[in-house]
DNA sequence: ATTGGTATGATGGTCATACCAATTTTTTAA
DNA sequence: TTAAAAAATTGGTATGACCATCATACCAAT
């Protein structure tokens, strides 16, 4: 016979855990505001004085941040352990981009051969969702919400798949992403035509996906992002050029010097 | 001991820095008993509140312990960094080591076709030869090295794929998860027979890789992955139904009481 | 001498209430 | 329409109370 030993009942801990898991299984999102430590009590059946304790646990680990007469919010920096790292890499490397833009195939293309095939009706008009209101930014010429919508766009396809770990890992690549775009602005909003092509790229892969064609799908999204890859070394090749035409100028100014 | 009463924005906060100064400076030692909350309070001139969430934060920090009734004492094993959210936030999910086998496979099996066919002849040395060392350790009964040679394997194989992103990636990812992994012990080593199995299993995925075999090199190691996730399985199986007993057996001893 | 029961004081856990301070929203007045 | 003022909301702190648990001491029965 063999006794274990008791754990005491925490409600602080079960506070805990369970917003934890709101936050892992991507219902409470980064950014996200909270109810309010009042709110929450009633909601929870306990006292303000357990909501708050696990409240601030979850900011000192990091997980939320909190704004004296604003509230709570979850953290927008949760994978930084992940995040640090690629971020010198990003920097340091001229392939990264490229680079990243493989890993994302390797991680999507399965993905959405996945989704096509068991996510259900309600995701799949979740995901054209994002895609009308994508095309309807074009139509207003909001170029600049673009990128944000294209975003989401990808993200709606892995959160469909209900992977944990795929979710957070491709949310810290993005974090990631976000600062490293700053440097190399216009990384795809840059041409009306070419926006064009995503677009219907974009159809492609929703058209896929509605009708359960897995196969086709994954096909049509590798297709999307080997187009994104090519405009981006064609962009680095133009900007080679600029560099050194830039420094042929230069040099023939010393030289007239 | 000393402490002084404290006079700053963010109360809490001035406290915890106080408290966390006396572990530093090895006035307080590890397994150091500290005055109980209402002594601090009057100590400090602050509420208890304000004194309770300050030790509740070094608490989940695990630099101190709490026992009902017993009081707080400094934790005797420091070191051991808990505050990575996404550590936490992973471990706090039933279905985390799953999917994290999932994701394996997404990079993992495209990644393997890629090497199959790409890959110079030196790497592919280099993935024999950690087989191999695997191989030897087994022989030896080394069953501890064996964990951590399986993981040296698969990040030679990524690392062949020369994906700087994709490595990074995988790198960080194990390092986050290397602790549930850990906890969940016997995650593969457990019985000489399933090593026996996963060894062979390498050997299919090494030599479809010395063969250019591409496709057949990413099914063996999705055939692999998915054996490991079996495992994984029917070992949580076992301890729910464990933990299912053990909840029978506590209920008996509560109606007795 | 060991075991089981009981009493007591200290401690952490939780709750309810109140008030303060920072922020946001709404209202009001120019 | 705009800007200032007021109100509502929210996190931060304080206080007092009650309960469950722990550590200890003491007593009684075997």
């Amino acid at each position: 016979m063999s006794f274990t030993p008791v754990v005491a009942p925490n409600i602080t801990a079960a506070i805990i855990a369970q917003i934890r898991e709101l936050i892992a299984s991507d219902v409470l999102q980064p950014g996200d505001q909270l109810p309010g430590e009042r709110d929450l009590a009633v909601r929870l059946d306990v006292s303000r004085t357990s909501v708050r304790s696990a409240l601030q646990a979850l900011v000192t680990e990091g997980l939320l941040v909190s704004r004296h007469g604003s509230g709570f919010r979850v953290s927008t920096a949760i994978g930084r352990s992940l995040a640090d790292p690629l971020l010198n890499l990003l920097g340091s490397s001229e392939d990264a981009i490229s680079d990243y833009l493989r890993f994302r195939m390797l991680i999507e293309g399965e993905s959405v051969a996945e989704v096509a095939v068991s996510a259900s009706g309600e995701e799949k008009r979740e995901i054209r969702r994002f895609h009308e209101m994508m095309c309807e930014a074009f139509d207003r010429g909001e170029f600049s919400k673009i990128s944000e919508l294209d975003i989401d766009f990808h993200m709606a396809l892995l959160e469909a798949t209900g992977n944990l770990v795929t979710i957070q890992v491709a949310r810290s690549l993005q974090d990631v992403l976000s600062h490293a775009i700053e440097q190399s602005h216009l990384f795809f909003l840059s041409d009306e035509k070419e926006l064009k092509v995503i677009l219907s790229q974009h159809e492609d892969i929703v058209k896929a996906i509605e009708e359960g064609a897995a196969k086709k799908a994954k096909k049509a999204l590798l297709k999307h992002l080997e187009y994104q890859e090519m405009l981006w070394k064609k962009k680095q090749d133009l900007d080679r050029r600029d560099k050194l035409s830039a420094k042929r100028k230069s040099w023939s100014l010393e030289v007239k010097r």
